[in-house]
DNA sequence: TGCAATTCTTGACATATGTCAAAATATGAG
DNA sequence: CTCATATTTTGACATATGTCAAGAATTGCA
């Protein structure tokens, strides 16, 4: 069994019970995690779960009233315990700007190169496409990382409007994510890895840097003007 | 129910048979990546397939003799589609390599707003993390699309080696990908994705044309050097 | 129109799933 | 230790799934 690491799967605590209560309930969730990750949304079924726990499968309802719930609690604890990486990372980064940026894009990049992260995010898409408390947790989750970038492109070029700088952070956080799908873990471009960190630092960074205000407006806009 | 629009869905065709058959036959592959568009692959069952074929469970495994085989069939019949779909969108593309690139970028991205795309590569990127002969359907996709961003570099900066080229193809590629996770049909970001098509031309033609030799080594390896 | 090959339905099977109630067991405050 | 409370197992239920065999219905060539 491949090693799952989260840094940290933060849960919302549980009121009252035993000692032995909040272990089975961290318990139960963190073998979801790894049943998802493992062999997706598909085959993550309470027996399979429940097996893994070493537990009878009529425990789980005793933790949560369905699966529906389960499913419920195990994606807020995915998308707090992202948040908090993200934040994490994010605040040991220098006061250069330029550094931050490079620090953000390769902290995501590196988390991409994990089997729980390859993995997971695929689930978590599709299960964002056909349930909404899923896509809301999924676009939480991406929106704190969008606002961290949004901050950094500030920092780094003052002159653009906060529209500018939102598309920006759209356009680097989605191809750093996109980067994920094609050279993370097991992935076929796996081993260009660094040198696709390397290329994203360096084209991004330059891009915002120069970047010149309406930099975001579409191409029909950006015709040339006339001259008064 | 939303409209599906496959381009052209390509399938092998069938030995022997009557007319009926093979309109059977395609009938239930159309209607299977709907459901899986649709409900996902957990909820990708025989019997829904079947009912909105019209049809009993029991004929699909007339059709094919096992649920895995259907799947199997499917994958095969999206991959070649869409091998098809980018290959003839980019033979009719100007022999300026500049608005190749561009066009590339921006069929991609224009298909990435269809609900079906948008809905289906989740799918198929589960797929491929758990399922080898998925992985293997998705990766020749993907090889396809890279080959034609690898030609493209090569006309815009003929000074790049094959592995820059090759870098930077993975690079624009899985980054153009990844914008259709974050701004495709029903995403968050949806309403930006004319100004991320923009954007995303702009950037990578940009960083393509001034990509000097090297320029997809890893940022260590690109220390000063000593000068003799 | 016959009639053999093909297509389709019927009905069943074994197995799997989420859920639940009741009984059995474990926990830890007093 | 006692015992009320919390946890866990047991065993069942209704429903769902992939698969299959046998028979009914359809197709299209002669």
């Amino acid at each position: 069994m491949p090693d799952l690491n989260f840094s940290v799967l933060r849960f919302v605590p549980r009121e009252g019970g035993y000692a032995r209560g909040q272990e089975g309930f961290e318990l139960i969730l963190k073998t979801a995690v790894s049943v998802l990750v493992e062999h997706g949304y598909k085959d993550m079924t309470l027996r399979r779960i429940a097996k893994e726990c070493g537990m009878k499968a009529g425990n789980i309802s005793y933790y949560f009233k369905s699966k529906d719930d389960l499913v419920r609690a195990l994606l807020q604890a995915i998308s707090g315990s992202y948040e908090t990486a993200i934040s994490e990372a994010t605040a040991g980064a220098g006061g250069d700007p330029e550094s931050k940026l490079t620090q953000l894009i390769s902290f995501i990049l590196q988390d991409g190169t994990t089997r729980q992260t390859s993995y997971l995010f695929p689930e978590l898409w599709s299960l964002a496409n056909h349930d909404t408390f899923a896509k809301q947790c999924v676009d939480e989750l991406y929106l704190s990382e969008h606002q961290r970038f949004d901050e950094i492109i500030g920092e780094l070029n003052p002159a653009l409007s906060a529209d500018d700088r939102s598309v920006l952070s759209t356009f680097i956080l989605s191809s750093i994510e996109g980067i994920g799908v094609f050279a993370g873990y097991g992935k076929y471009w796996q081993d260009a890895m660094p040198q696709l960190q390397a290329t994203a630092c360096r084209c991004f960074l330059e891009f915002v840097k120069s970047a010149k205000p309406g930099v975001s407006g579409t191409l029909s806009a950006s015709a040339p003007e006339l001259k008064p």
